[in-house]
DNA sequence: AAAATGACTATATGACTAATTCGGTCATAA
DNA sequence: TTATGACCGAATTAGTCATATAGTCATTTT
């Protein structure tokens, strides 16, 4: 009895989330009201408030969840057996090509270009933040293993993930989109050999 | 007497471009009035029109000549006896750097974030474009040197520009700027020589 | 008793209208 | 011939007010 309470409880803090997820991911956040939340969630408005302070505490746990499988879905892309070059490469082309088609996200980077809600602006920010962070890690890893040469890992990510906005999202904004094999080898060019003719061997 | 009224009339149409570029910069393109532009011209608002067709038209005008400039301090940087990266760093620097600071882009850029005006937006990429076009340029010719590997001057341009305003602009939204140098250290160690270990010597 | 509900409230939003401002014209003045 | 500024229709803005929204809480349901 206890139990099934229990169950129903986490089954409704669940499809409430999952109503809400749909939501901003339709109207982005701002056009997301709670009644529909809750109309979509098959609950009433109260109930929502039962499992969360607020709309933008909500929100921010959808967030949560999806930076989490972001995260996630970078570090399967990453094989211990490869170099670090192939996993980054890997690992952020997939990060950022599922974020291309990732119905929430590009509606909130819609929202926040054209309205510039402050709840979108943050939520892309944390994402940011976090593929920052991951790259950070791998990078650090790679120093110390002598893969690639000494460098500021922070600075560094930010600007990989700088490149590859740039190569995914920005090249396409007026010219041919490039394919995942012509991204690798820009990356594999620019960053890793350099321009400057190596001798040859 | 004829070369005077040329005088005369020389002189106020660059007045109207001078007034007009004053107002642009302070007020943005769609809060400048043609009203205001004549007052701080001293002329009458039917004068403008017997010089510019229309407010499109007198801010485009202002827009070649930023542009004209612009590519003339980039190529003031270029010293034929340097080399390719010093020279582009110098160049790159320069013009961003400028660009920073110089009143009239800034507003722009601003109006365009805030109020997405199109006329600020077309205006902002011609300069971009003329930004890529100058890279593009002396790129060709280092690679025909042999200064640097063979490479697309267009996207290896666009790339160029992309990492300096994350370096310059981008960056110092959330951290410490960058001096003029460690961007060129930067810029040396990520493109130039790239990231993977070059053999002594 | 505990959980869920939806009517309710104060505030925020945006549709609507009147008034103003603006880009551009042109009859007149210099 | 050139310059002017009053003038015009279109566009924008300010102000108003009805509606919609986030969040609450007394009541109902389980």
């Amino acid at each position: 009895m206890v139990k099934k309470e229990e169950e129903t409880c986490i089954d409704k803090r669940q499809r409430i989330l999952e109503a809400a997820e749909r939501s901003f991911g339709l109207f982005g956040y701002k056009a997301t009201t709670m009644d529909q939340v809750a109309k979509l969630a098959g609950v009433a408005k109260g109930t929502i408030y039962t499992f969360f302070k607020n709309k933008e505490e909500l929100f921010n746990e959808i967030i949560d969840g999806l930076i989490t499988s972001m995260r996630k879905r970078a570090e399967m892309a990453i094989h211990e057996e490869d170099s670090f070059f192939d996993n980054l490469h890997r690992a952020l082309y997939d990060i950022l090509d599922f974020r291309r088609e990732h119905q929430l996200t590009l509606k909130l980077s819609q929202e926040f270009r054209e309205i510039g809600t402050n709840n979108a602006k943050a939520a892309l920010e944390r994402l940011e933040n976090m593929i920052v962070k991951f790259i950070e890690r791998h990078l650090q890893i790679a120093v110390d293993k002598g893969e690639i040469v000494q460098v500021d890992p922070h600075l560094t990510a930010f600007i990989m993930l700088q490149l590859y906005i740039a190569l995914i999202y920005k090249w396409e904004e007026r010219e041919q989109p490039l394919s995942r094999e012509e991204i690798a080898q820009l990356f594999q060019r620019y960053l890793v050999l350099g321009l400057e003719p190596r001798a040859a061997g």
